[in-house]
DNA sequence: TTAGGGTTAG
């Protein structure tokens, strides 16, 4: 039988009166006919006979046996439901029975709980009786739509018509208000039910349990008459979801049938909580007792697997899905996809999307991109998003957030664009990216509108976001606009003390930044290791050799935190600035650890500072002994040579470079400007407003030598003569970006610079004059920290 | 002829 030709009933009926009936020889059924050829009807040509002979013999004009056959094809499978609804529409009597199974239909069967509220109304036009068992077909239907308004008038029909009293229309009334969140009103009707059942105590249970109420739902649970599993395996769930996984474990050692969901729920819960080992044990538990598994604890247990990538467990649980069968269950599919992709074997995750191609949904194609990101393939992943049918706010999340993570920050922000332009809005983790971009970049511009953007929105400013928005501003030289969002914050976690603190510190206001130490210490949060960088770092910057010398004591003594080789190396950079060079290289010579090649690095740098050619020559050699490849090094030996006129020192050093293949890393400068980041690069020539740029750095030239600007050409690395060496300083990077600041950004808004080098000694007193000579503000972030020069001077008073 | 428990992707 061909359903798609019978696009209605007298097309069916004259189809089927052409056949030879069975009824033939009987003109009239009789209701017991009816039932016995109904119970032995199989086929959809089988069906359409009964229906033929009803009408022919008019017996379906009787309300009771249209019902019946009514009630008949609703229930079977061979039946679709529009047709049904076509018989419904075309019945001459009909009677309350009929209309409620149609609604039942059209909520259960054909999802369309619209429509049966639709057909409530043409009930109502028709004068037919809603009974009892109407309103709780209607009153799921409203929970099904989610749809407050239409559920509370519903409700009120039912009020009025006294139907209220009647506990299955109780028990549903609270079960929609639950699934809507409105507990007051679910508990309205539950306390003024007359009689309350299982269900009663069941369904409000499992609103409390869906709004996360833990405490409210414990108080119901421990109110029950007679606990039942189900509602034992709702509080084990919510447990586990509330982090109360002792109160999880107790309830299920207590429960005395533990069913298959039982166990799921405990597992899930292990699982959660990142307590994978435990998860697994439960489940080895649950497979020795002989308790059946289906695909959902599967699912739980390949999600605990994923994040502990345990190998050999890995295989076997594989081969149980595979039992399972997993071309039926996809998400079980998703689930093994999910885990290699996350435990980096992506090539296997790829076989399995592979296998299932023709079936799978957004959440495959979502665990498949984040693999590869994972896996470093960024263009795969890339090709993977691009093709996807249809993308969401995950897909787009983890494309953001992959360029971020490997450090694609301008592609990170290109994609945000085309995000917004495609209509889907952001959530709090996609700007977290975003903003890290925005830092990477200094495009504060951008940054500054994410903020606005999530006060406008509302969007919760949790620990994570709040201490991105934090470290932005403070990278971008923003102290008060940093520290305005620090002191916003509702939830302080140590890495946002850490960022405000580090934050002080580069932008060189140690005193402020030692002051939110000794806050954090008397909030009761507890310093880690990356406070001390902070705070050594603030020392380090300021000078202060006692200060630092005290906290780096503190660490161990106060706070039983171990001082790494990054503490060490930052005191020896500490000792050295500050001339005690010979304490530093006894620090490195006592450290508990072999010093890193940048503890040794800080040591050549103090070295070149403070002139020790002699110790700097060796530990510079030592230093490219150790990393050949290393530009730094190179350099700053060849600086300390050209310094004091070593001409053929430079030489041989420049010929090692050359030897070893080192490649000096290019000094490379950004600026913002009108919502866009332009970059230099030393010497540079392409930007498309260079001749502008090159008139402006002509006159800074002149003007920063009437206040007094001598060009500093110790530092310049080639050896020629000193027009040349000025002339090769003053096409920097920075001095470049700076020029074109000058040029597009007007005043009073600050010009900010970033570099991924440290700023060279010529351009920070070139850029102090500059700021007098100009009355401009100009914010410098190098790879270590902030300059902020302001009439002549700058906030790291010469001390970096 | 009512309701209801466990799972996966950033």
């Amino acid at each position: 039988m061909n359903w798609a030709k019978l696009s209605n009933v007298s097309t069916a009926i004259k189809s089927t009166v052409n056949h030879k009936l069975s009824f033939k020889s009987n003109p009239t059924i009789t209701l017991s006919i009816l039932e016995s050829g109904l119970l032995r009807c199989r086929t959809p040509k089988q069906f359409n006979q009964i229906l033929s002979q009803m009408i022919l013999t008019g017996y379906l004009k009787d309300a009771y046996a249209a019902s019946r056959l009514l009630k008949f094809s609703i229930e079977s499978s061979f039946v679709p439901v529009d047709y049904s609804l076509q018989i419904f529409t075309r019945l001459e009597n009909s009677n309350g029975f009929t209309w409620n199974t149609m609604m039942r239909a059209l909520v259960q069967r054909k999802n369309s709980p619209q429509d049966a509220i639709l057909l409530y109304k043409s009930m109502l036009n028709e004068n037919v009786g809603p009974d009892n068992y109407t309103y709780p077909i209607l009153i799921q239907a409203a929970a099904l739509l989610v749809a407050h308004f239409e559920g509370k008038q519903v409700h009120g029909h039912a009020l009025k018509l006294g139907f209220d009293l009647h506990v299955y229309v109780g028990n549903t009334l609270i079960n929609m208000y639950s699934v809507c969140g409105n507990m007051r009103d679910a508990r309205r009707v539950f306390d003024g039910s007359p009689e309350l059942d299982r269900v009663s105590w069941n369904s409000i249970l499992a609103g409390y349990v869906q709004i996360g109420d833990v405490e409210e739902a414990k108080r119901v649970f421990d109110r029950m008459p007679q606990r039942n599993t189900i509602a034992s395996n709702s509080m084990i769930v919510l447990f586990g979801k509330t982090g109360r996984v002792g109160d999880a474990f107790d309830l299920f050692n207590e429960l005395d049938e533990k069913d298959m969901v039982s166990w799921s729920a405990i597992i899930s819960c292990y699982e959660q909580n990142r307590m994978y080992e435990d998860a697994l044990g439960m489940f080895k538990r649950m497979c020795a007792g002989g308790i059946e598994l289906d695909e959902v604890v599967l699912v739980s247990i390949l999600s605990a697997c994923a994040h502990m990538c345990a190998g050999e467990i890995r295989k076997s649980v594989h081969g149980l899905a595979i039992k399972m069968g997993i071309e039926s269950y996809l998400n079980l599919l998703n689930a093994l996809i999910h885990m290699y992709s996350k435990c980096e074997e992506v090539s296997e995750a790829q076989k399995l999307f592979d296998v299932g191609h023709h079936n799978l949904d957004l959440i495959s194609w979502n665990s498949m991109i984040s693999g590869y990101i994972r896996s470093g393939l960024l263009e795969r992943a890339e090709a993977l998003f691009y093709s996807m049918p249809e993308k969401d706010l995950i897909s787009w999340s983890a494309m953001i957030s992959g360029y971020a993570q490997h450090d694609q920050f301008s592609k990170t922000l290109e994609l945000f664009q085309e995000m917004q332009l495609s209509g889907i809005r952001p959530d709090e983790t996609i700007l977290v990216s975003v903003i890290s971009a925005c830092t990477h970049l200094g495009a504060l511009d951008l940054g500054r509108w994410v903020h606005a953007y999530i006060s406008k929105n509302g969007l919760n400013v949790n620990v994570i976001l709040g201490t991105t928005l934090l470290d932005m501003y403070m990278k971008c030289g923003c102290v008060e606009s940093a520290m305005d969002v620090f002191c916003k914050m509702e939830e302080r976690g140590v890495s946002t003390w850490n960022a405000a603190i580090l934050g002080l510190a580069m932008n060189g206001l140690t005193e402020r930044s030692l002051d939110l130490l000794s806050e954090m210490k008397s909030s009761g949060v507890k310093p880690n290791e990356i406070t001390f960088m902070a705070v050594l770092g603030a020392c380090r910057h300021m000078g202060l050799v006692d200060e630092g010398r005290s906290h780096f004591d503190s660490m161990v003594r106060e706070f039983k935190v171990e001082p790494n080789v990054k503490h060490y190396g930052c005191m020896v950079d500490l000792l050295g600035r500050a001339g005690e060079l010979e304490e530093a290289e006894e620090l490195i010579q006592t450290m508990p650890m072999a010093p890193d090649v940048s503890t040794w690095g800080a040591l050549l740098g103090a070295c070149k500072k403070h002139g020790d050619v002699e110790m700097g020559e060796r530990v510079g050699r030592k230093l490219i002994e150790l990393q050949p490849d290393h530009d730094g090094f190179h350099v700053l030996l060849s600086n300390m040579y050209a310094s004091r006129g070593n001409w053929d020192d430079v030489i041989e050093i420049r010929g090692m470079m050359t030897e070893n293949g080192v490649v000096k890393t290019p000094g490379c400068s950004m600026i913002e400007a009108n919502g866009i980041v332009h970059e230099f690069l030393a010497g540079d020539k392409t930007h498309p407003q260079i001749e502008e740029i090159e008139n402006k750095l002509e006159e800074m030239g002149k003007r920063i030598k009437m206040e007094g600007y001598v060009p500093d050409t110790n530092d310049v690395f080639l050896e020629i003569d000193e027009e040349e060496k000025e002339t090769s300083l003053f096409r920097h990077s920075e001095k470049l970006a700076v020029a074109f600041g000058l040029l597009c950004i007007a005043p009073p808004t600050p010009i900010r610079i970033m570099k991924n080098l440290r700023i060279c000694n010529d351009c920070h007193t070139a850029f102090k004059l500059t700021s007098k000579a100009y009355d401009r503000e100009i914010v410098a972030r190098d790879r270590h920290r902030f300059h902020h020069f302001k009439h002549g001077r700058c906030s790291c008073s010469d001390f970096w």
